[in-house]
DNA sequence: GTTTGTGAACCACTTCACAGCC
DNA sequence: GGCTGTGAAGTGGTTCACAAAC
């Protein structure tokens, strides 16, 4: 490929590092809180340091969407925050749908913030008809039964799980026959989807586990390295 | 060593790989299915399944824990279950506080199955005092300076953040003052405590981008591996 | 002098593949 | 024949350390 081209493909086409995507999302942030308070230059060591990691891996992580950075002097705010945005697909919109409405899901559902980056809560699905045709924010519970043709309609690309876990399995995998790409799982189950799929998930209980872990290590006086959240 | 001593040791002292500790809640949760189930014997293959892994995985994670398999037969499921749950620290009480009763906050604190593991809500606290004195669950919230007071009388071991960002640090202080060594924060925001203090983050802004790069990834047709939650 | 961008070394974890035991 | 436990090989990610650019 002639080099004079390169800059058509654009960093989208890069292969970034999946622990480098998950930090992305931390480091913009960052720059967002920066750019508030009209700094307009950071260095990886500022950087690093305010978002909890080493400079060396902020570079590192930076370098993968491209040369963004000036040596002696560090990086742009605004620029490395409209990168760092395109990167991860925030300036489009992406609609949500929330499935399940107990306590979690009105917490999610109420939860502003959705909207501040691309996130829309387009739909929610309940199961127990005592809840359909509540309102939460303006949007009203629907049945389950609504799920395929909502997703005709509106294109949902993010399904939010917040239903028990023994029904998990099942609402999955409508989803994914509605044509979700994206599914984030609160529900304590492991599940399973087709490749293509995106699945993450959010567990209490694990979490708990795994502090419960540390915790007795540190009562036993074994002297584990400090451990950071991945989440 | 003198090799009859090493029992007495016992697997709390073995050195256990964070990636493994973070699936022993997984395959603990699989296991008390089997055990309801009234399976007596399982196979790496088979809890690998169930758990979403791969059987080498699962035999090495184990492998940590001392030899309690049986080759040819597989893993005795109730002795399984109850060394995980030893080794995580579930064999004991670990008493919960959660600071802000917000949506999320309530959510938390009326979520069954906190009790089921040794983990108990012990105490809420909220600086809202339109909040104080509300009781959830039979448990009714403090004000943020009974925070001192709660943590000596009742030693709390974990403290679940659930404010807003803006205040999460100056809570997670407050929390590590009292004596707390156990952190899982919800807030949006990095937070610092000292090495010692076990901390884990829970963040659904940053799950979403994660998914989001991911959507615009598959939009464009850039043929990216399958990827897992890490949570 | 300062700070980036990056090969190279290092480290943690995963997967393979098979000997050893049932 | 079946399944575990584990060295060895492979992979992905982190950190070092320094030349290049300002």
């Amino acid at each position: 490929m002639p080099l004079f081209l390169l800059d058509m493909v654009g960093p989208v086409s890069r292969r970034i590092p999946e622990a480098t995507v998950a930090r992305l999302p931390v480091y913009l942030r960052s720059l967002v809180e920066l750019a508030g308070a009209n700094v307009t230059t950071v260095s990886s060591e500022r950087l690093a340091e305010r978002c909890g990691v080493n400079a060396a891996k902020v570079r590192k992580d930076l370098s993968h969407l491209g040369t963004y950075g000036t040596r002696g002097v560090g990086y742009d705010v605004d620029v490395l925050l409209s990168q760092i945005s395109r990167e991860l697909g925030l300036t489009q919109d992406w609609p949500v749908a929330i499935v399940g409405l107990g306590n979690l899901g009105h917490a999610l559902a109420n939860y502003r913030g959705f909207g501040a980056r691309g996130f829309h809560v387009v739909a929610l699905f309940d199961a127990d008809p005592r809840r359909v045709g509540e309102r939460i924010d303006g949007i009203s519970i629907r049945p389950m039964e609504d799920l395929l043709a909502v997703a005709a309609a509106t294109h949902i690309a993010i399904g939010i799980i917040a239903v028990p876990a023994a029904v998990a399995q099942q609402v999955a995998d409508r989803l994914v026959d509605a044509g979700v790409h994206s599914i984030l799982n609160f529900a304590p189950t492991v599940l399973t989807v087709p490749a293509r799929v995106s699945l993450r998930k959010v567990d209490l209980s694990i979490e708990l586990q795994i502090l419960s872990f540390y915790s007795q290590r540190l009562a036993d006086g074994v002297d584990d390295p400090a451990h950071e959240a991945t989440a």
